[in-house]
This record gives C-alpha cells, structure tokens and sequence, in this order.
RNA sequence: GGCCCCGUAGCUCAGCUGGAUAGAGCGACCGCCUCCUAAGCGGUAGGUCACAGGUUCAAAUCCUGUCGGGGUCACCA
C-alpha cells in the first residue's frame, strides 16, 4: 500500500474524467503529474501540482483546471477537502479513516508494508568493500561496507533481486609485497630480525601470518630466494587476510553472497574474451597518448600502447589495458570482471568505491557501456572521508605506520548497530565525523539512541498493556493532530523506500527513521498534557487497544527501517 | 591545468523525477515531570541556499561560467 501513488491515481482517473468530459483537451501528458507531501504541513495532507503542470499545454488558466479538479476529487469519500491555494496547487486533507486504513496496513502485514515491486524482480548486482587482501579493514571501508550493505538491502525490500559481491584483488604487484612483507614475519617468528624495507607493508596483523608460515614449513624456506616461496606465500598469505577480512565484515553483519577472485580471472581466457568483445567493436588500437594537460609529469615520454577507446563511451581519455611488458594493466581484468558481470545477466550493475577511487569512474562507465551496448547501467557510488574523533578531539591516523583504526578497532568499541547506524546518518558522499564518545551517548543529542528510544518506549507501551490484559485491535482510533501528524509519516514510508531505492541512498531511510521518531516523541509528550492522548486509557482496555494501535505501527516501520540498515532494534533502554 | 565531489542558520547537516513563506539537531534564550521511560517535549532567536547569468508558470534543486574547499591525474592496484 502506498497511499500516495493511490491518491494520484484518483487525480489521473479524475483529470481523464475531465477530458472525457471536454472540460481538458485530449492528449495532454498527464507524466509530469505529481502528489506529494506538502512541505508546510498548515497546506493539508498531500498536495498536487496538476494544475500548473497542464496549464500550457491545456491553454487554460491553473486555477480553472485546479477549481474543476477540486469538485471532483472531492467526491471521493477520501478527500475531505481540496483547496486551490499559490500559483495553482491543490491542496487536499485526507478523512481520518484513511490514516487509520494506513496503521492498518502496516499491522496487518508487518512484513509487507513499505515493501515495494518497483524492482519488479530485476537482477542488481552491488558490489562494495572489494578492499586489497593485504591487511585488516579500516574505517573507510567500514562506511563502504555500511553503505553497501544497506543499499543491497534497501534493493532488495524494493523488489530487486539483488547480489552483494567482494572483488578480491589478488591479482597484481600489491600481494606479492604482501608475500615479502609475511616473508620477513616469519623470519621474526623463526628468531630472525625481520627487515620490514620501505614499501613492505608493516602492521604487526601479519606477525601471527609469519607464525603461521613457520607452523605449516618450518625454517625449510630461511635463506632462499623468492623465487622458491613467493607463489606459495602469496597464496597463503591472502588466503589468510581474507579470513580476516570475512571476519570482520560478519562482526559488522555483513554477507557477501560472492567472493570473486581477480585472480581466477587469469587463464581463463576471460580476460581475452572480454577485450576480444571490445576489440571486435572497433574499440582497440595501438596509439600513443597525449601528455595530461597542465602540468606536466617528471619522467612522461610519448609510449605507443595498446589502448581502449574509453572516449567512444564518454570517458576523457583512451584508457592503456596493456602495460610496456606486455602484462595486463589492472584495468584489463576489472574489465573482464564487469564483462563477467554483464554476462550473468544483471540487469544494473552498482560499484561502491570509496572517494579517492573517483578518477576511475568514468572509464568503468565506459567500460560497461560498451561491453553490453549501453544495456546495463552501472551506478557507481562514492564514499567520502571518515574522520575520527574522540570528544571532539581528532586523532590521526598513520598508514605508513601501519597504526590505522580499524573495522575490528570501531566495532569491538561502538558495536555493530552503532557503527552502522552512524554510518548512515551522512550522505555518501559527504565527509562524516565519527566521534567514539559521542555516538555512544544515551542522549537525544545522538540520532542511533534517539530512534532506537523511540521502539524501546513502543516496547515499553506494549509490555505494560499486556500486564492490564489489553487485548490489541489493528484498528485505531485518531483524534488528534498529534496522531495524525504520526500517522502522515507512516503513509511517507512506502513513497520514502522508493525514492531512497531509486537514488541509491540508503541514509534516507536513516534521516526519516529520525523524524519518524521524532514525531512518535512529540506525540508521546502530548500525553502528558492531554490525558486522551495517552496510549494507555487507565481501566478502559478497550480504549487502551484503540489507542496503542498507531504506536505498534511506528514499531512495525521502525523495525523495518532498522532492518534495512542493518541495524538491530532495542526491545528496552536500561 | 583536466576530471570528480562539496559550498544551505554561529556549528554539524537534510532537502523528494524542479513546487508554495528553505528544514532538523547542536549552541543561546524561555518553558514542561503527582501521570505510558523528562534518556523526552514545546517555544523564541538565527538565512543574499558561495557568486553571476540561463531554462521554466515555478530553481537550493537543471544548464553555463566565476570564486572557495577537498579528492584525483599514463606503462601501481
């Protein structure tokens, strides 16, 4: 159920009344149409814009258009009043059985309402986090994860088929440092001084790695060359950070449904078969670059290359997919990656990378473009900063000194909920401000305990009714404008999952989890003043049951919400 | 220099395929607990939506340019 699309269809039925009728032309575009919740809410319920939009093209004046509109839509039992008010708005107030029929929906299927079929089943992939397998998760992935994670939900409560997927690095030069740098670990774990050189990576995450490698060989690798480990490290070397890794997405909460391994990509033929599609295309060529404009780069020297015409598909330069060696450059296999992708029939394709990976938009685009023909569209989503505090003081963080605050480091701190709560309550791609002493505040002052207050007073509601033998009814009674004010809110949710869902920005859902509860608060307090407004009517449980259906329904969309953040809601606040 | 993101109240930020008098929180000030959790609520004050053009019945939103902040820039991933 959302009511809006409901109550814009009885402004399309009535508008097409109107042409039948001759009072509209025939073949007006009715596409342009809108309703939508009125921004001050002293302008009524739901607003439509329908007058203005068909004004022109109708050759007629807003206000007639909007008067002739007005007398019919009000003969719908729903609409109380239709008022034409500005430049040609018409503004409606909804009868008080309608919000009572919205509580309704969402008591009646908990699991349902809000849900929508605009994903009518399409495949989506969202891949995100895709961190190198080098080391532990850091804070910036965490928001990646997050973010991803809750849009693959949100996706998916849309009505896509959707698949979360990881894209494992362990292709290129940066595994092989990593196979050196376990090297040295297990020379330290065999009682030798390991010589971390610049450039290795230095965190002691991979100390218990070197243990390991001696565990498993012993000292028979001391003294050789790579040429004699480095294959077998490497391999055993990412095998472990990606146990590290997957371990620290599940204390996150999150589950890819697919690992998938640049790696497995070579000898395949993969590869070859995706830059043969582009080939056959007419988008390879052997060329020579132009300098980048400005300025200038040291060492640049013209170099004929094997290059990808990336132009051909919007991007701003002809991208090198092989280096001077003749080896793949890394941008060979993500193409075979994405050609993969487009080749397991997903309908959309979503990559979330984080903001410093901003230069590879455009030739991803361009990529996808021409491997499916422009069928495919790839979104891809940019995570901006993390910046840590601590009671508003910053701390910094070294990635040269390998002391970098990590996904473990903020979950064992905040928990999982927390994290990933505040991880939403940002745009992605603003910067966001993480402070560990702010957000584990018990204070309206922190959106995670504000929202999650507000369910655990619905529990609270809940518990102490059924001590006085409240028997719940689904349908409520309204008397106030306070409870409609909550009930209006409830009604947004089905138009506010399809929006969040259409944008790819789940912290919509977040920011409207917020006013949700803050409105629910409002509602609450009124109580105190106003004795009919409490949801529990002393020794009338009839009463009580009528009254504590609306907060059972902010309960009911709560709960959704949170689930699709992926955040765990509270029963009680002790 | 090219490209990408950002610029909205003193601060941190929302703002719906373009809608009406641009919102919230913090900070400031004034109020509200005999009563379902005051861990909360109500009110007051605070704005040239960076700037300038353009499109439109209508622009914070779309387009162009300028200024300011950040990111990024061939044979690393």
């Amino acid at each position: 159920m959302n009511l809006f699309t409901d109550i814009r269809s009885l402004v399309i039925d009535a508008l097409a009344a109107m042409t039948d009728a001759g009072v509209l032309p025939g073949g007006l575009d009715l596409g342009n149409v809108t309703v939508e919740p009125p921004r001050d809410a002293l302008h009524g319920d739901m607003a439509t814009n329908a007058a203005m939009v068909l004004a022109k093209p109708a050759g007629m004046k807003p206000r007639d258009i909007a008067e002739a509109l007005a007398a019919r839509l009000v003969a719908d039992p729903r609409i109380v009043t239709a008022e034409v008010a500005g430049p040609g708005f018409l503004n409606l107030s909804l009868a008080d059985d309608v919000w009572a029929g919205v509580v309704e929906a969402a008591l009646a299927a908990p699991d349902a309402y809000g849900r929508s079929s605009m994903g009518a089943g399409r495949k989506v992939n969202v891949e995100f986090v895709s961190a190198n397998p080098t080391g532990p998760l850091h804070v910036g992935h965490t928001r990646g994860a997050v973010f991803g994670d809750a849009l693959a939900s949100l996706l998916a409560y849309a009505g896509y088929d959707v698949t979360r997927e990881y894209y494992i690095n362990d292709g290129g030069a940066q595994v092989d440092v990593l196979a050196r740098s376990a090297f040295e670990r297990y020379r330290e774990a065999c009682g030798q001084a390991p010589e971390i050189a610049e450039g290795l990576y230095p965190g002691d995450y991979l100390v218990p790695v070197g243990e390991a490698i001696k565990a498993k060989y012993g000292d028979s690798l001391l003294g050789k060359g790579e040429e004699h480990w480095l294959d077998e490290l490497r391999e055993f070397a990412t095998e472990r950070m990606m146990e590290m890794i997957r371990s620290d997405l599940s204390e996150l909460g999150v589950e890819m449904d697919l690992y998938y391994s640049e790696k497995s990509l070579y000898g395949t033929g993969l590869i070859e078969a995706a830059i043969a599609d582009l080939d056959a295309k007419g988008l390879i060529y052997r060329g020579t670059l132009e300098p980048p404009k400005g300025k200038m780069p040291e060492d640049w020297e013209p170099r004929e290359q094997t290059l990808f015409r990336s132009t051909a598909h919007g991007d701003d330069v002809d991208r090198p997919i092989r280096k001077s060696d003749g080896g793949w450059t890394y941008f060979a296999p993500d193409i075979a990656y994405h050609y993969d992708k487009v080749s397991r029939g997903y309908d959309a394709l979503i990559d979330v990378f984080g903001a410093d990976h901003s230069g590879y938009v455009k030739r991803m685009k361009a990529a996808v473009s021409a491997l499916s023909d422009g069928r495919v569209p790839l979104d891809i989503k940019l995570t901006q900063l993390v910046r840590l505090f601590r009671d508003g003081e910053p701390f910094k963080m070294s990635k040269r000194a390998g002391n970098f605050v990590t996904l473990r480091d903020v979950v064992d701190q905040v928990g999982a909920d927390v994290t990933r709560f505040v991880m939403l309550t940002r745009k992605n791609d603003a910067p966001l401000d993480f402070d560990f002493a702010r957000v584990l505040e018990q204070s309206k002052d922190n959106p995670v305990f504000y929202v999650q207050y507000a369910i655990a007073r619905v529990n609270s509601v809940l518990r102490k009714a059924a001590e006085q033998g409240v028997v719940l009814r689904d349908t409520p009674k309204l008397e106030d404008d306070a409870e409609r004010i909550v009930a209006r809110k409830l009604a947004e949710w089905p138009r506010l999952v399809e929006i969040a869902a259409r944008t790819h920005e789940p912290h919509r859902i977040a920011f409207y989890l917020y006013d949700l509860a803050s409105d629910f608060h409002a509602l609450w307090n009124r109580g105190n003043e106003k004795q009919h407004l409490r949801f529990l009517q002393d020794g009338n449980t009839a009463a009580s049951a009528e009254k504590i259906a609306l907060p059972r329904a902010v309960g009911v969309v709560i709960s959704a919400g949170l689930g699709i953040l992926g955040v765990t809601p509270v029963e009680e606040m002790r």
